[in-house]
DNA sequence: ATAATTTCGACAATCGATTGCAGAATACAA
DNA sequence: TTGTATTCTGCAATCGATTGTCGAAATTAT
């Protein structure tokens, strides 16, 4: 294990008596080395298991071929499925991901951050923490001339590509649909208002309130509801109230709504018919709770792909023409399933 | 973006009037370095904002504080969890992680390992694809004075460092549960016999029926049926013989399970009076069918952390005493829910 | 046969940080 | 004051690969 000594290029060069140079200009394929010495090179690299030292390479050359992604949690659904997306595109082009998990805290976030720059990646894609209200860290990362790309929930403040959901557009069609099928007094869980997603999610809810001429009730608004244990709770308060609602949107996630559908079931609400859930995201228990939950779909795995192809894009036209900020902006689904069907189907 | 000069060692010793390597001492906290050119630098170094070349550093110290990764898939909850578990862990020493994804490909998971080996890692944490049969990467890695960790998917004429479930306990556990319960014609739903981990399940179940004198019945026994859709069809296949089975023990994954599930109710079996389901994997959605699926859970965000620590160990160790092959076996745990609850309770 | 052009390969510098060695500067003791 | 020990700093080599420059050899053109 100990104290093994790797084969470079320089015990190649010298078990043939020809210089380093040539050997690296054998191994990058370069013209200018005969066809021969050439074959010889590579045939020799084989035998001594040569492998090249991709640091040395990357010092060299100065960039790393790696992405660096910095997501709250590597294990929730929707992030693993933009990490795979992305891997999936990058892959094809010889990339490296470096993954970091903030865990929700800035200050982890500011030092999965740092160690990137460290690394010199050549892009970081990043997805804020929830408890982000500083984004100096991000424009550091500018200012290292490294690529930066914000994706779902991204510091709007920040000058930089982007690529998001059209959350407003998503909330307003799911409220709509819910009035739509005869809900009147819907009730909206919201998340940290400090992330632009959860603000934008409350336009959506708001705009479909108007648009259908029905009142904003506060004590229908939740603040904060954001996992399954908040969700929960925010239930119990609005369900206790003397003219409860008859529908909740959690716009936060799923599991937010996981925790809605538990409550009411337990305090003897019928879904959907006395009460319409509907949340965020299609993770992959939707389908299955009874009734299965109606939701939104993000796309996220070709969110991850379109992160991807869009650093490679700026990658090209980085030379020519100066980086504007870009934002992509995916249309969510709403995917409709029994957990709003006030009248059966 | 393009063309920024990063401030290295070299600028902050200019502008001191002092060397770089008083600069790197004063950086790297060394004592050989005055109190107050230590103060100075590291406020120069803020000042110019500065950040270490890690590339550089790695290729002089020879290391790279980095682990690798390998997994079937990145976006699988018992993968991503383990993930999860070792960033934790790791996150502390201020190691890295690079994460690949084999997609279940072997051929995309010797380029994975290639990669990894060319980063100059310091460790590589590999879960095999499923169609592997030949394990010379691996070997290689080892080769190349790299520590191995294999985990839950290993080869294991590989002597490596290992971190397993005791799969064949967990599974003779659920099956002697199901026998309990008075099932009496179990089925098994296995998976593809090349990985150690489907065998030793099946053994698991052998070993119950032998306790517990049932017979082995070939025709209950149905290979490869590890993904929803195959669990699916072997669930109609076997649900259709002349004397079918009682239950279904899906060994594979709770996706198996699901499929059994979803074509049991199709067909009319009630669950689980009339045939009692079993998964593997503990997912999240266990809890919320209908009814919900008895299943043994991995403590997967455990198992990463395990892992973790088990290089960690092993690196205080490695200039002691030789590196022996360690296997550290977890003991999954069984969850009983409705779905094999026969009489109700 | 000579000149002009290619092709090939060696040399040396470079990427940025680290570190062994040696010498300078300072402190302390005799 | 001289000698010894200690603290600090600089020099230069090193990690392994890449690449611009230049000269030698081989090829082609004249």
């Amino acid at each position: 294990m100990k104290n093994k000594k790797r084969t470079t290029i320089y015990d190649i060069a010298e078990k043939l008596n020809i210089t380093a140079s040539s050997v690296s200009r054998a191994l990058n394929n370069s013209n200018y080395v005969n066809e021969n010495t050439k074959k010889l090179i590579l045939k020799t690299a084989e035998e001594l298991n040569y492998k090249r030292n991709t640091l040395a390479s990357n010092l060299r050359k100065g960039h790393s071929k790696t992405i660096g992604i910095v997501v709250p949690r590597i294990n929730q659904n929707f992030f693993s499925n933009v990490i795979a997306g992305i891997e999936e595109a990058t892959y094809q082009k010889d990339y490296n991901l470096i993954i970091c998990q903030s865990s929700e805290s800035q200050s982890k976030e500011i030092k999965c951050v740092n160690t990137l720059i460290n690394q010199h990646v050549d892009c970081i894609v990043i997805s804020v923490s929830v408890d982000g209200t500083d984004y100096q860290h991000l424009q550091n990362v500018l200012d290292h001339g490294i690529q930066l790309i914000q994706f779902d929930r991204v510091a709007d403040e920040l000058e930089t590509l982007k690529v998001i959901n059209d959350n407003e557009q998503a909330s307003f069609e799911a409220v709509s649909h819910m009035i739509e099928q005869g809900y009147k007094r819907i009730s909206l869980l919201e998340g940290p208002q400090n992330l632009q997603i959860f603000r934008q999610r409350k336009t959506g809810y708001l705009n479909a309130l108007k648009k259908y001429d029905l009142p904003i009730i506060d004590e229908l608004i939740v603040e904060n509801a954001w996992t399954k244990e908040l969700g929960a709770e925010a239930t119990r308060k609005v369900l206790s109230i003397s003219e409860p609602p008859d529908a909740i949107f959690a716009s936060t996630s799923d599991f937010s709504a996981l925790g809605v559908l538990e409550v009411a079931t337990a305090m003897g609400f019928k879904v959907p018919s006395q009460l319409g859930i509907c949340g965020y995201s299609n993770e992959a228990f939707t389908e299955l709770t009874s009734p299965s939950i109606t939701t939104i779909d993000q796309f996220s795995s070709y969110m991850g792909k379109t992160i991807a192809n869009l650093y490679f894009q700026e990658m090209e036209n980085k030379e020519e023409i100066e980086v504007v900020p870009k934002i992509i902006s995916i249309k969510p689904k709403l995917i409709i399933r029994s957990s709003t069907k006030k009248n059966g189907d």
